[in-house]
Parts: C-alpha cells; sequence; structure tokens
RNA sequence: CGCGGGGUAGAGCAGUUGGUAGCUCGUCGGGCUCAUAACCCGGAGGUCGCAGGUUCAAAUCCUGUCCCCGCAA
C-alpha cells in the first residue's frame, strides 16, 4: 500500500519503522520542523525524521497545514492509499483528511475514548488508571474524536510513563501493521466513541512535577511516575530543586507536617505526605546526575526534619 | 555563540595563599559480639577527563579540547 506517515516523537518511530517493514511503500515521512532545543540551542530534527532518513524516505517538514495549498497538493501528487499518524502534533485540516482514498488513521496512546490529546500516557498514570494501552483509529476532524477500529491494552502497575511509552509504542506498531493489513482487505470494524465515557488528557508541563505533600503517598507516586522523565517531579530542599527519580508509598500514619523529612536511611528518605508516608530512593540534585539515596548519601548528607516545599 | 554546575580510588563527595592526594561507603584480611547497614585493627585501590603552557614545583594558575548534568526554550 501506499502511505503517507506523519509522526514526530520517539514514540511514533516503532510504528514508522514496522510500517515500512511490513513491505508497504512510505512515500513521504511528515513531521515537525527542525527546531533549535536542548542545552545549548541547536537544531534538532525529530526522532521520526532521524528514523525515515535512515529508511530512505523522504522528509517533509510543514511549518504549518491549514492553508498550505502547495503541501495539500504534495500529499495528494503521490495517491496514497492511506495517511498514518502517530503523535504528529499537528491538526490535520479537512482538505489534507479528504486525500487518501481509504482514509486516515492515527494511533493514539490510550484506550480511547479516555484520555484524548497530547498527553495520555502521563495523565492516565497519574490520575490512577489500573490499565491504558493503544488504539487504531479514523481520524476526524476534532481531537482523537474519530471511531475507533481496535485497540489493545496493558496493565499499568508501577511503570513509569517512559516505560509505559516505550511499550506502548511498540504495541502500537504491531496494531497499526495489523490494521493497515486489515484495512487493505476490507475487514476493518469501526466503532463510534462514546462521548459521554471521553476525558482529555492536557500537555504536561512543569507545574505538573511539582510534589504537593499534602496530597497522599499514593498520589504523589503517580506523580513521580506520571512525570518521568520529562518534566520529572521535584520538590524544593533547602532552596535546591531536588528531582525525585523514585519513590514508594508505605502505610501507616506520619503526624508530621507535609513535606517533613522523617526518616533517613540507605533505603531512601522518608517524607510526611498527607498524613502517611512517601519513601524517596533516586533523586537528583542541580547539575548532578541521579542517584540512589544510598549513593547519594555516600557524600552528601540530608538533614532529618527539615521540610520540603 | 541562551544561562549555569561538574569531570579526583568501584560509588558518592572534599581538596584555590600551587609544595609528597583525603573523607564516607564498598571491597580484601584479621579480631570482637547472642546479635546488628554494629564495632575494632590492618590492607589493596587514583597517570586528579584529555592535550599543551607558566613554574624549582600544578588536582590547584592560563589556553585549547572531549564528555556529563541542571535551568531556560
Amino acid at each position: 500500500m501506499d502511505i503517507v506517515y506523519m509522526g514526530t516523537p520517539q514514540f511514533a518511530v516503532p510504528t514508522l519503522s514496522a510500517v515500512a517493514g511490513a513491505g508497504h511503500s512510505i512515500k513521504y515521512a511528515v513531521t515537525q520542523p527542525d527546531k533549535a532545543r536542548g542545552r545549548g540551542n541547536k537544531i534538532q530534527g525529530t526522532p521520526v525524521k532521524e528514523m525515515a532518513l535512515s529508511l530512505g524516505i523522504e522528509v517533509l517538514q510543514p511549518e504549518k497545514l491549514k492553508g498550505n495549498a502547495d503541501f495539500a497538493s504534495r500529499i495528494a501528487g503521490c495517491k496514497p492509499d492511506l495517511i498514518l499518524t502517530a503523535a504528529y502534533g499537528m491538526i490535520l485540516p479537512p482538505e489534507i483528511l479528504s486525500i487518501p482514498r481509504l482514509g486516515c488513521i492515527n494511533l493514539h496512546a490510550s484506550l480511547l475514548p479516555r484520555w484524548r490529546g497530547a498527553a495520555p500516557i502521563q495523565r492516565a498514570i497519574i490520575e490512577g488508571d489500573e490499565e491504558t494501552g493503544v488504539t487504531a483509529m479514523f481520524m476526524a476532524e476534532g481531537i482523537d474524536t474519530g471511531d475507533i477500529i481496535l485497540s489493545s491494552r496493558t496493565a499499568i502497575g508501577r511503570k513509569t510513563a517512559f516505560e509505559l511509552e516505550g511499550e506502548l509504542a511498540a504495541m502500537g506498531a504491531d496494531l497499526i501493521v495489523d490494521v493497515v493489513c486489515m484495512i487493505g482487505a476490507g475487514t476493518a470494524q469501526r466503532a463510534a466513541q462514546d462521548e459521554k465515557a471521553a476525558t482529555y488528557a492536557p500537555m504536561v508541563s512543569k507545574k505538573d512535577g511539582m510534589l504537593d505533600f499534602s496530597k497522599s503517598p499514593e498520589e504523589l507516586d503517580r506523580v513521580v511516575r506520571g512525570v518521568n522523565p520529562w518534566p520529572g517531579a521535584f520538590t524544593v530542599y533547602k532552596g535546591e530543586t531536588m528531582k525525585i527519580w523514585e519513590a514508594f508509598p508505605t502505610e501507616g500514619p506520619n503526624p508530621h507536617e507535609p513535606g517533613t523529612i522523617t526518616g533517613v536511611s540507605g533505603e531512601g528518605i522518608e517524607i510526611s505526605a498527607g498524613g502517611g508516608t512517601l519513601v524517596v530512593t533516586e533523586i537528583q540534585m542541580p547539575g548532578k546526575k541521579r542517584v540512589k539515596i544510598k549513593e547519594y548519601l555516600k557524600g552528601n548528607k540530608i538533614e532529618k526534619f527539615a521540610v520540603l516545599r
């Protein structure tokens, strides 16, 4: 099948390589423009761009899609059977959606209609869902509102967003390969989403990583896992930002003021949170590498009864 | 040229008036204890990121270079 692939971050990479590997012809890989980002503001291509180039696929990076006749005619020009998207990050206007003969299919990292939007993986963890997954859907004009074709699910457990993203990316790649096959065979089902069950997953920002110790240890544990690796959970210890990479909740009451360090050992630092205790086991101080508490304590001290805010 | 921190023993850190490299943990050997992430004694382990320069002498001062990381985007 002739396919135009659109995607941007690492999450979209496995699907691109899987579809290409399944013998389909990727006419173009469309991804977001290179931007100056990261330390030193160096210009970097997106993960999808890197993969596309290594596969010898032509890359397109339009600044905008709406009203971009040049881009639309270019896509129409290659007469794609299908447009596949995965975390592309731009809304496809109607004139693009209507191009491919068999439609536009999107891979979304949640069990739709739950967690439509930008940060489905993170939100599912933070909100305490027990399972999540990936969904293949026909695209409609709204954000992640189209008819569902197929989805596959997985338990969240104590996975971090980073771990889950990797897992879902792989699951999504398999799912899309299957779905493309079904589309080709004309056996793909489609089911409208239940609007009543829909939830929206707004982009996560720096603030989402700030730990509020008035919350329960369980909630904080989910935040720590949900914002890993970005933007990362953090608190402030003695005026310095302390990133929290790993923590776990414990049972039993803790009467101290929220945020108080009530215990320090190689096991971790115990912090009073919402009447219970959160044990932090891996941290990172400014300019330093992330280290287990046990390692950190070999050359540093953590003051008991200091209060984090 | 966005701002900034850092590369010293396996790990985490200290060490700027330049003068034979130190701490904690770990590790190895020995001892003590009913017992412990316990304690005591002893040992091994580092070309101080790399390359130059200044100096009688450089981890420490100067120049260049590689790598890691925080912030901002």
